[in-house]
DNA sequence: AGCCAGGGTCTGC
DNA sequence: GCAGACCATGGC
């Protein structure tokens, strides 16, 4: 991979393994969306933003990727760390691919790379997903991020730090419609901001530490808190268990995942994961098997 | 209209 | 420990 600083801003080239929407539309962070294309040369744009900062990022039709408008400190501060680019996942990929179904996985979506994402953005947002969609998801983090961010560019707005958002009650939070959510949300803050939770150190702690440090807050379970871990904490050991990849356990991988994926398990979910709800590798796509139908008693007449 | 969404808590065995 | 009801809300 070269960079280098242009007048436009930094330009990545011979990075194949990235592909903007493999990895900004795979379900591992809501802050960024699909741009509109300007000029002829994009083939795609996203925008959003990490860190308190706005970024457009884009392809062109020689493959190279643009960061518009970002210099060179800032690329090394924020955006190299942010999208992995240090990591080489050419060689992940090549050791998980001795598993046919992750070698299938993986190219599938040959461009996802896990981000590092803020510790604190990716506990909240995980905890606005539970039972929730990814639209709505979106639609919630940025109301919050208007409420008690700060105004970047094209009206995108920072994600709120915890001393922005000490203090806030249930009440304050209602803009948002996020339902039973919010009780949670603000439980974290309170226990972050009180230092009864405490995030620094959590990259380094033993894993089963990190995870219950997290899961003392109200709202926060397994899978929660092993979202937060491997996305804002980079504990790529952790493999959250959501319904998909539940499914891909049980009809995949009766024995447990394969020795190769065991170093990077995280990874190796995110490429399961993208593959099992969006493609074809589970008998019926499109459709997790719910254990048992849920039903509702009728009212009466 | 009804079902579902990258779950968690609370209650009752 | 484990199953089931319930939680708020909006998209489809």
């Amino acid at each position: 991979m070269i960079a280098q600083e242009t007048p436009n801003g930094i330009l990545l080239k011979e990075l194949p393994d990235f592909s903007l929407p493999d990895t900004l539309d795979c379900g591992q962070c809501f802050t960024f969306y699909p741009a509109e294309r300007s000029s002829p040369e994009e083939t795609q744009a996203y925008e959003g933003t990490a860190f308190g900062r706005y970024l457009r990022i884009s392809r062109n039709t020689q493959g190279d990727i643009t960061l518009h408008h970002v210099s060179w400190e800032e690329y090394e501060a924020v955006w190299r760390g942010y999208f992995d680019l240090d990591t080489d996942y050419h060689k992940i990929k090549e050791a998980l691919s001795q598993d046919e179904t992750l070698r299938k996985a993986t190219a599938y979506a040959p461009g996802i790379r896990v981000l590092r994402q803020d510790g604190w953005e990716a506990l909240c947002s995980f905890i606005i997903s539970q039972n929730n969609n990814v639209k709505r998801i979106q639609g919630i983090l940025s109301l919050l991020c208007r409420e008690f961010g700060r105004p970047l560019q094209q009206g995108f707005y920072s994600f709120p730090t915890i001393s922005e958002l000490k203090g806030v009650a249930v009440e304050d939070l209602a803009p948002l419609r996020s339902g039973f959510r919010a009780k949670y949300l603000v439980d974290a803050v309170q226990k972050i901001a009180g230092g009864e939770v405490c995030l620094e150190g959590l990259s380094a702690l033993p894993i089963d530490e990190a995870r219950a440090e997290l899961m003392k807050i109200h709202g926060v379970g397994p899978k929660v808190a092993d979202c937060a871990l491997l996305y804002g904490f980079h504990r790529i050991e952790c493999c959250p268990m959501d319904v998909w990849m539940k499914r891909v356990l049980s009809e995949l991988y009766p024995g447990g995942f394969p020795d190769c994926a065991l170093p990077y398990l995280g990874i190796a979910q995110q490429y399961l994961f993208h593959y099992a709800r969006t493609g074809d590798i589970l008998p019926q796509p499109g459709k997790p098997a719910k254990p048992s139908g849920k039903k509702k008693a009728l009212p009466v007449g």
